[in-house]
DNA sequence: GATGAATGAGATTTCATTCAT
DNA sequence: TATGAATGAAATCTCATTCAT
């Protein structure tokens, strides 16, 4: 009677949601959103398929969930890895960027790479969140971009198809890089391909590296 | 007495067929495998749904059928302009594709975009046939990169790595180069993409452009 | 000119429908009403579907002329050898009659069996028909069975009851007396049926067997 | 706390498959398999054709479950039967089973009949099903001839072919025997299939009788 | 909260039959 | 006569969702 009894219930509830989430996610990069179905989602939660109703009003509502949470949690840890070089040239962070993003879509989290990365077929009423979703992730990138070119540190011409293009190097990571590789080779692979994509934004420091 | 039995006929139905594929190429692009209904594609054709399986032995035949159009003819374009620019530089052939590439995306063809140039989630059964069209496409551009390095006209270190960001850039090009532009804003992207592609490949050329 | 020309065309008409029912009957066996479909009849002739539809004005039709001529046939046959021991004892003719019914479902037509001999789940339309056939082929067995005991030479208390468990023994014979057995062991077989089923009709003569 | 979760719950799952089995079988009996369809046994079961598919995983495991089912409880019945004369002689064993035999095809569960006592005409998938079925109902019958014959007590020459021709005379009465007739003429037929029968066995017994 | 049961709507596929050539 | 094309009707099976317990 201490806490307000919603606390240890509600932490229960958040556990239980955040299970299935999980499950869909993995059914949802595998199937594609036609092709994933509750009976499977349910299976291998272990719980019902009545029981998914009492966390999620349908299957577009945990569908919301899966891509929310993805993008929340891939923004975070962009973010996160952002913060440990503030003080680097804007170079240094946007290759730092590219690294992060690209070691989740092939290492961290392989297995949202096909609904993050590239657009699937989805139902006309989820083109919202997908849109934004889109925007809130190319938001980190471009902050880092303009304020490059602001301060003459990057020679692009035009900051929306540096980051476009950026954003479609990055993606085609996750399509040939196999999680399964060695580790080195995967460190390699991620070197390589933020050098090359460096040079898409700064020649000179392209030359250097 | 007739003439060879495949004239009339069996033109009549290859032309029957091509239709279909067409319909079917457009309501796959839209709605991914599992969206796509063969009720839809024989409503579109205006045809029975029955009718289907006189020329298609099944969804995944006609799929198949989509695929392999698909392919065919996006590389037959890609070839075609290849050989008008045969004699010049090895970059001016690597532009050329690209830039065709991009136009087919965002202008020609634009409905083969989300099944061509993403992987959207298929059946197991068509693992192969996918693959293999990459492999068909992806052999075009890599002749032109490595008779390049070979040549020394590019300087980028690793073809394999180039060319796998080459086609991150280009893919990512229909997601945002919407058709519906006005056609001298698109040839302005269209260049702009190439320009930023090819400083992937040559850091000289790519300064002197 | 000299023959009305209808004779020359018929004989190939009728010759092209005595094909179609041949084919008919194996599919007709394997599959039963239901199974058997036109597609397959028309492939196995090696004519296009549409062609069966000169020759029978449908499904019905034509299944009914496989019955009838499988009637026709196995009754002809029966005939024919009881008319070889027209003048021996009714035991003789009726082991004669049981015997060639027995080569013909284990030996000289075995896909009439399942058919012919068995119910098959025939639509309500066919009961007439098959209950003709049935009629027809017992009418022969019939005349034996009853001569025989109005000339005391059967023991059987009731005709209709011997003739009844006598098809049974017949017909079960196609259920496990193999066609594929060597020539000697099937006729070692259909003796051993003939003299089992013998008995119920005359003990004397089966003790003398 | 609560009972064995296989109490109130499974009890009402099996009654309600149970049911389920008992429509098929009627609808299997009167059309075959694949005259047989399930909109038909859903809507005779007074369910919704999907609800069908909780019970069975398809067509397949439905018929499969009457074919258990038919064949387990026809056993159960001779076994029982044959239970109550376990001590009389040989030939009244086997006189039981088959009067027990005729009268399940012809009074007690006649719909049985088309699919237990003849071939339909099944998928190839159901070839082990069917022979499984009929080994266990042949064993029945087998272990008290063989015994008859170990004992003497029988005179025919061959147990499989005496076996044979007595099912072909047992089934054969489901063919003729219609359920609809009055009671004591039913006794009667059966009697007289009975004595009939017999014969083939022991002719000591039948000049007797 | 959890779940077995139930179901309507819809997807793929089959097939007897008709029609135009 | 022969046939490719076309199709309506029906059959099997799937799935998101609701409901009673």
């Amino acid at each position: 009677m201490t806490q307000p009894a919603t606390t240890r219930v509600a932490r229960r509830r958040d556990r239980r949601k955040a299970e299935i989430v999980r499950t869909a996610t993995a059914l949802l990069s595998e199937h594609g959103y036609q092709g994933m179905n509750l009976e499977d989602v349910a299976e291998r939660t272990d719980i019902a398929k009545a029981t998914l109703y009492h966390y999620f009003s349908g299957k577009d509502e945990l569908v919301a969930a899966v891509i929310e949470a993805m993008t929340t949690e891939v923004n975070q840890r962009l973010e996160q890895e952002l913060g440990r070089v503030r003080d680097r040239s804007h170079l240094e962070q946007i290759r730092t960027l590219m690294r992060e993003q690209i070691r989740i879509l092939t290492d961290t989290a392989p297995e949202v790479a096909p609904l993050f990365s590239w657009p699937t077929t989805w139902p006309d009423s989820f083109q919202d969140t997908i849109k934004d979703s889109r925007r809130r992730h190319d938001a980190i990138f471009r902050r880092v971009v303009e304020a490059g070119l602001a301060a003459g540190e990057f020679d692009c011409p035009d900051a929306d198809v540096a980051l476009q293009c950026l954003h479609g190097v990055l993606n085609q990571s996750s399509l040939w890089i196999r999680p399964s590789l060695p580790p080195e080779r995967k460190a390699q692979l991620w070197d390589a391909v933020v050098d090359t994509a460096s040079r898409m934004l700064s020649l000179r420091a392209a030359s250097a590296g």
